[in-house]
DNA sequence: TGGTTCACTGACCAGCCGTTCAGCGTGCTG
DNA sequence: CAGCACGCTGAACGGCTGGTCAGTGAACCA
């Protein structure tokens, strides 16, 4: 049996992400607390009551909202972490899906920033968040297993791998999130090669021979 | 003439950084949104009212609150960035030097993270604070200039010094803070070394032989 | 000692915003 | 076509919190 959805499943699941949309849109524009209900159904073009008919109170919506997206960020950049390649190419690959996520997604990096950590705000007032957000501590996690392999294989030096993936991760994504709020950027393929390059080689001037590949 | 503080000029004083201290644990504690200028009172000791004959409303207390602590930030890595110093040598310096500050202003940092950003959430509704902080773009374009000079004697490689500061700080700055949140970490020392390494060097690893200085 | 000043207090106020729910209209059914 | 079901609406509610200000008492002065 195909379990085709019916026309209810349907519009309901149009709803859910259009309002979750609306509401990616509103925290880009004002800011986590100044994002009020009113103002996120008006830009999803339904009542305020109707909100609450999809999700619980504003902790759900807010909540839901950031792990959908992290999810798909998730899955784009597991896609290319578990595919075998050297390491260097898999970092220029994680950088250049990392990139593109953004871009495409330009309404959610503020939703980002106030959810990944220990709590830049609490969402409103419960939830005492004393850690990161999950989501944001496994991917930094899945990453930091990544380079754990890495230097079993010699590819890499052997240091604390969950502090180097927080270095990697934090460093490249404000440079990437900086790109969002300038008029005219990088391409994005010299933007990759320079992250990658900061990364794998550090800042100081190679005399002459690279060790290329 | 020496302007020697009057009585009433120390006590204000006094009052005015207590007060400062309350607000930066009360926001440690309970985020930026969750803090209330009651619990922030409560810990100051004083009235709620008090906090008003020294700052004109919650903005200007988190505001004058978060200057403060970057300019002591500032203070201290200016006086490192300033001293004359091969280029790894500096990078160690101010390594060192924002470590033992978080280290010794341990809570300060979720203030930090609500304000250094385009806004994590804005503080309260107003000021719509479209960019960063102007207080820690002023750091990073600090640090971007000293990248500069560098580049220019050729100690490390020629790109943009801008983008290179904001990686360096980031990533950096993530690894002190998750420290604030670990029961044993590794000794100061040894973190500033994994750091700077990171920062000179990358993340590959090097055949035998190392431009050691 | 009586009077005056003024830093401080905290009960009170006003407005904002998350949440609710009685009612409305649309479309389906018999 | 009458009646029902139900998704949606938005006015109203209530709690919370920033900000106010009349009152208090300690310190100082004459």
């Amino acid at each position: 049996m195909v379990t085709t959805k019916s026309k209810e499943e349907v519009v309901q699941e149009y709803r859910i992400q259009s309002i979750q949309e609306a509401t990616m849109r509103v925290i880009a524009r004002k800011g986590m607390a100044a994002a009020t209900m009113q103002e996120i159904a008006e830009e999803a073009g339904v009542a305020k009551g109707t909100i609450y008919l999809y999700f619980r109170d504003r902790d759900e919506l807010v909540e839901k909202t950031f792990e959908s997206a992290m999810c798909q960020l998730r899955e784009q950049i597991d896609e290319v972490l578990d595919r075998e390649a050297p390491f260097d190419e898999k970092i220029r690959a994680v950088m250049a899906a990392q990139l593109a996520f953004f871009a495409n997604n330009r309404e959610f990096f503020r939703l980002y920033l106030s959810l990944r950590m220990p709590d830049g705000t609490a969402v409103r007032q419960r939830r005492q968040k004393r850690t990161c957000h999950p989501q944001y501590r496994d991917r930094v996690q899945k990453f930091a297993n990544v380079l754990q392999r890495a230097m079993e294989r010699g590819e890499i030096r052997e240091v604390d791998p969950y502090r180097m993936a927080l270095f990697i991760i934090e460093g490249s994504t404000a440079i990437i999130i900086e790109r969002l709020t300038e008029d005219a950027s990088p391409s994005p393929d010299g933007e990759v090669e320079f992250i990658t390059g900061l990364i794998l080689d550090g800042v100081r001037k190679r005399s002459a021979i690279e060790t290329s590949k």
